[in-house]
DNA sequence: CCCTCAATCTAAACGCCGTCAAGATATATT
DNA sequence: AATATATCTTGACGGCGTTTAGATTGAGGG
C-alpha cells in the first residue's frame, strides 16, 4: 500500500509506528525513543499513536513483544546438537549475544513503566526463552525434562536464567570491566564469555565447591 | 542550621537536594523523581539545583554513590561467621534483600544514563559489595582469597556476582511468578529464595551436573 | 450513485520536564 | 565600608505525553 494516500489516512499507521518506535531503540537505545519522534518518522503528528496505541506504553509495549520473538530467534539458531553441554553453552552465549545486539530492547523488556505487563500476550511469548532454557538445562542434568511444580527444577531454571540476565545486565552496564581486562562490552562476550560458560556449565563432572 | 535563613541562601542546599532526590526515589522508583520535585521538596527554585550539581545527572550520580554504601552496609550486617556457607548464602540474601527494599535505587546503580560513571569516586566505591562477595565466595569455595588477574577467580567472582545481580532483577520485575506460586516477590524472597540459595551453594559436595 | 457515518488523522493547547541567561541578594573578602 | 563572589530567583526556551475539538477520508446502506 502506498506510504501515504491522503493527508488523513496513512495506510498501515499502526504497523509503522511500531516500526518507527523499533528503529529508533535499536538506533539509540530506550532513551533516544519518544512519541514525538516516532509518530514524526512515520510521517504523522505527534497525536496520531494515541489513536492506535492509547499511550506511549501500549506502543512500546509491542516492541517489547516482538523483542521478545527476537530473543526466541537468537535462542532457536543455535542448540539442538545431540551434544548437552556445548548446547547450554550455545544458548547462553545467544542469549547474551542478543543482549549486546540488541540493548535498548533489552532493557525495555524489564522496564515495567514501559510495558504494560498486563497484555494478555505477555506471559506467553516472554515465557518462551526460559522454556528453551529449561530443555537445554534438562539435557545438561541428564533428565528428560523438567516440571515447574517440582521445587527444584523451578529453581534450578529460575537460577540459570537468572544469571544469564545478570551477565547480559552487567556487560550492558559496563559492570565487567573491574573483572576482566577487556576494551570493549563485545570483545568481552566474544572472547572471555565463551570461557566464563565453560566453568558455569563444565563437560566434566566435577565436585562444585 | 536553620532551613532557610534568608530568601537566597538555603544554608546546606546541596545535601537538603541529595536527600530529597533520595527520598523521591525511596516513595516511588526513578520515575517519581524530577530535578523539579526535588527543588521543590527543598524548597528552591527548579534552577537552584544546577549550581551544585550542574544536571539532573549529577544529583543522581550522589544518591547512585550512597545507594552503593547502602548496600555495603546491608552486606556487612551478615556474614563474617566461621560458617563459610552460611555466609555465602546470607550474603546473597542480603544482597537481594537490599533490591527489594530500595528498588528505585537497585534499578538506578544500573542506568548509566542517569549516572556519571566517570565520576573519580566510582571505581572504588561500586567495587566493594564484588570485594566482599568474593571474600566470602573464596572461603565458600576452600581457598584463602581471590586473585582478579587469575582468569578462574575472576569469572567465578563474576558469575557469581550476575546471578545475584539476576535474581534481584528478575524479582523486581516481576519475573520469578512464572516458575514459583508466590503472591509477592516480599514473599518470594522470604520464603522461596533461602532454598533456593542452599541449592545454589550447597553444604555438601555433589557433583555438579 | 449518493449519503451518511464511523474511522482516522490534524491542529492547538495544557502541564509537565531539564536547562539556560540574566538579575537579585546574601555572604565573604579586603 | 566597599567590593567581589557565591548563591538562588525569575523568566524563558524547546521538548515531552496527552487531551480536545475539528477536518478529512473510506466504507456501507439506501
Amino acid at each position: 500500500m502506498p506510504r501515504k494516500r491522503s493527508k488523513y489516512h496513512h495506510g498501515d499507521l499502526r504497523a509503522a509506528l511500531i516500526r518507527a518506535a523499533d528503529d529508533l531503540i535499536t538506533e539509540g537505545g530506550i532513551e533516544t525513543f519518544s512519541l514525538r519522534a516516532a509518530a514524526q518518522r512515520a510521517g504523522v503528528s505527534p497525536a496520531a499513536p494515541a489513536h492506535h496505541f492509547g499511550s506511549a506504553k501500549g506502543l512500546l509495549t509491542e516492541v517489547a513483544l516482538l523483542a521478545y520473538e527476537r530473543v526466541a530467534q537468537y535462542l532457536a539458531e543455535v542448540g539442538g546438537s545431540a551434544d548437552p553441554v556445548a548446547d547450554i553453552r550455545a544458548l547462553s552465549l545467544a542469549f547474551v549475544t542478543f543482549a549486546l545486539d540488541h540493548p535498548g530492547h533489552f532493557r525495555l523488556m524489564f522496564r515495567n513503566d514501559l510495558v504494560n505487563r498486563d497484555d494478555p500476550r505477555y506471559p506467553e511469548i516472554a515465557i518462551k526463552p526460559g522454556e528453551r532454557l529449561a530443555l537445554a538445562l534438562a539435557a545438561y542434568q541428564g533428565k528428560s525434562g523438567m516440571d515447574l511444580d517440582r521445587f527444584e527444577d523451578a529453581a534450578d531454571i529460575f537460577c540459570a536464567l537468572s544469571t544469564l540476565h545478570g551477565l547480559a545486565d552487567m556487560v550492558l552496564a559496563e559492570k565487567a570491566a573491574p573483572f576482566f581486562r577487556k576494551a570493549t562490552s563485545r570483545s568481552f562476550v566474544k572472547k572471555q564469555l565463551p570461557k566464563v560458560l565453560e566453568r558455569l556449565y563444565p563437560r566434566k563432572k566435577r565436585t562444585r565447591i
